[in-house]
DNA sequence: TTGTATGCGTTATCAT
DNA sequence: ATGATAACGCATACAA
C-alpha cells in the first residue's frame, strides 16, 4: 500500500509549469505583482491555480523575518470572557492580515512560561498576554528584543508594556453609585483571593475607598469560591446582623456572581431584598428571576484594542488608543430594592 | 531614537560562542544530545542559556517538513462547547509535543475557506474541523495530499475523513428514555434549523423515530433561535392543547435551552410540570430553579480523542480510538413531573 | 565524538 | 519586464 504523497507544490513547479522564474512568481505573490506582464500574469495565475500552490509560509518568515503570527497568551480559556476579548483579538488580527496563535495556560506559571518560550519559536511579531503569574523576567527579555507586548486584563509591575483591559476604578465607582442610588447601604464585596491578578487587587481597593468615601458600610469576603461552605457562612452571617440599611452584594466578577447566586439560593434570600449585582454580564444573567444586574465589559473592543496597540507598536506610530474601558451598566431586578 | 533591534540568536552564534559547529548545536537540541560529549554539552547549554537562544520553528520546519502545528477550525468560539473541547484538543497536543493553532470562523463559509488556506500555507500536519459550511472539495484536496484530517461535532458527507464526537442516536435513546419514565409524554423538540449542521439533523430523525417507536406524541419547532416570538407562540400553543399527557420540551442544544427558559418564563409556567431537557450542560442549568436536566457532552474526551485520531493517521497506525462519545445524563429538577 | 557541505522554499539584490 | 543567484536558520548525509 502506498503511503501519503505529503507533497505540496513549490515556487519552482509554478514557475516551471509557467514558463516563468521564481522571481516572477515571487512577485506575483507579492506586492509587486503590477510589475509583471498582464501575459505573465495570466500565466503563473493558470499554473498556480492549476497546481494549486499556496506560498510556504514558513520559508517565506524565514527569508523575511516576517512570521504573519502574533501570539496570545490566555490564563483561562474557559472564561467566557476571556474567549470574548479572544474573538475581538481574532477579528483584528485578521483585518490587519494576522494570523493568532492562541496558547492557554491554565493559571499555571509553569505552562505560562513554558508557552512562552514556544512562541518565541515561532517567531510572532507581536504578544498578547493575558498572564497567568508574574513571568515578568521572561517578558523584559522579550521588549529587550524590540517586540511589541500588550498586558491584557492583568497588569504586571515590572515589565515595561502597555496594558488594556477595562477601567477597574471607573466600574467599581459605577457599581457603588447605582447599590447607593437603588437604597443598598450596607455592602459585602465577594471576591476570589488577589494574589497576583491585578484587577482583582484594584477592585478590592477601590471597593474599600468608595465605600469609605460614601459613608456606606462595607465588607470583604476573598476566599476561594471552591469553599462554598465558608462563602456560605460569610454570606449567612452578613444577612444576619443587626443593622438597619439595606443589604448588598457586589460579586467581582463571573465565577464570583455565580457562587453568590448558589449560596442566596441556599439560604433562602430572595433576590432585590438582598441586594446583588456583578461584574461581567453573561447569558444566564437575565435567565436568574428577577434578572442580576451587572456591570458588562466591552469585551470585543478591547480585544481590537489590544491589537491597535499592538500595531501602532510595531509601526513605531504615535497614535494612541484607548487602554482603559468603560463598563456597561446592565440593571435588572436583583438590584431592584422593595423599600429604598 | 534608536529603533528595535528584532535580533534572535541562531544557532551559528550558539556556535561560535561553544566553539562547537552548528551540527553540534543542532544535535544538542534534538534526540541525538546523548551523542555529545558532557564536556560539548556543557559549553552548549552555557552559550545556548547565555545567549537565549531558541531554535527557530520556522527554519526547522522548512527543513524537514516538520511545522509541529495542528490547525483547529471552530465554527463559533463563543459557545461553550466548542471551547470545552478545543481545550482537550490543546491540551492532547501539547502532549504529544505538538502546537495548535486555531481558526475560529463564525459560522461563515468564506471566512471557513479562507482560513482553511491560511493553515495550508502555515504546513499544519494534521487538521480537527468543526465545520461551519460544506468545504468537502477544499477538504478533499488536503486528504488527497495525505494531511490528516478529523471532522469534529459535525459530519461531512463528500469528504472521506474520520468523524468524532457524541453519539447523537444513543443521546436521543437516552433522552426519551428519561422523559418517558419520569412520565411525560407529550414532546416538544426544539432546534435550530438543520442545514448543513449534521448533528442537528440526526438528532431530529432520532427524536422522530424514537417517539414514533415509544408510542410517544412527538412534535418538532425547527425556527432561528432569534425569533423569540415564534418561540414563544409554538411553546405557548404547545402548553395549552389539549391531551391528557404530561408535556416536556426537549432541546436540541445549550441555545435550544437557553431560549426555551426565556420563553417558558414569559409563559409563566412552572418547570418540572412542565418538563424541559436539553444537551449540553453549562454553568448556570444547576442555578435555574429547580434546575434543568441535562445530557453533558463529554467535551475533554471528545478533544482528546480527535487529537489520538490525528496521531494514529499520522502515524499509519492501525490503534483506532473512540469516535462516537456517550453523554452523561444529569437529572435535575426540570424533569421531576409532579403527577407522573 | 565532531565537523563539512548541501538543500529546504522563499525573497532580496543585483543583473540583463 | 524578467531572471540568476545568494542568503535566511536549520537538519541531515557524509566524512573524518
Amino acid at each position: 500500500m502506498t503511503l501519503t504523497a505529503q507533497h505540496r507544490t513549490t515556487i519552482l513547479e509554478v514557475a516551471r509549469e509557467a514558463r516563468a522564474s521564481k522571481t516572477s512568481v515571487s512577485r506575483y505573490f507579492s506586492e509587486e505583482r503590477k510589475r509583471l506582464s498582464p501575459d505573465m500574469q495570466a500565466r503563473i495565475a493558470a499554473a498556480a491555480c492549476h497546481l494549486g500552490y499556496r506560498p510556504n509560509q514558513m520559508a517565506r518568515s524565514l527569508k523575511g523575518g516576517h512570521s504573519g503570527l502574533i501570539g496570545m497568551l490566555v490564563a483561562d480559556i474557559r472564561n467566557p470572557f476571556s474567549v470574548a476579548v479572544m474573538h475581538g483579538v481574532e477579528q483584528a488580527c485578521r483585518e490587519h492580515g494576522l494570523s493568532l496563535m492562541v496558547c492557554n495556560t491554565d493559571n499555571d506559571p509553569a505552562q505560562e512560561r513554558e508557552r512562552l518560550a514556544l512562541l518565541a519559536t515561532y517567531r510572532v511579531e507581536g504578544l498578547v498576554i493575558n498572564a497567568a503569574g508574574s513571568p515578568d523576567r521572561e517578558l523584559q527579555a522579550w521588549v529587550e528584543e524590540g517586540i511589541p507586548l500588550v498586558l491584557l486584563d492583568r497588569e504586571l509591575s515590572d515589565v515595561d508594556a502597555e496594558f488594556v483591559g477595562l477601567d477597574n476604578a471607573q466600574a467599581i465607582d459605577l457599581a457603588l453609585d447605582h447599590l447607593q442610588a437603588q437604597g443598598y447601604g450596607d455592602l459585602l464585596y465577594l471576591s476570589e483571593p488577589t494574589d497576583q491578578a491585578s484587577p482583582r487587587q484594584v477592585r478590592l481597593t477601590c471597593f474599600l475607598q468608595g465605600v469609605a468615601a460614601r459613608g456606606l458600610d462595607g465588607e470583604v469576603h476573598c476566599q476561594p469560591l471552591m469553599e462554598h461552605d465558608a462563602l456560605q457562612r460569610a454570606i449567612g452571617d452578613f444577612l444576619a446582623r443587626s443593622g438597619k440599611r439595606h443589604r448588598a452584594l457586589l460579586c467581582a466578577n463571573g465565577n464570583a456572581t455565580l457562587a453568590a447566586i448558589r449560596a442566596l439560593q441556599t439560604l433562602g434570600a430572595r433576590l432585590g431584598e438582598t441586594g446583588l449585582m456583578g461584574i461581567d454580564e453573561l447569558d444566564w444573567c437575565k435567565l436568574i428571576t428577577p434578572g442580576i444586574t451587572t456591570l458588562a465589559q466591552p469585551t470585543e473592543a478591547i480585544g481590537r484594542s489590544a491589537v491597535a496597540c499592538l500595531m501602532a507598536l510595531l509601526s513605531d506610530s504615535t497614535t494612541t488608543t484607548l487602554r482603559r474601558h468603560a463598563p456597561e451598566l446592565i440593571v435588572r431586578g436583583s438590584t431592584q430594592c422593595p423599600a429604598p
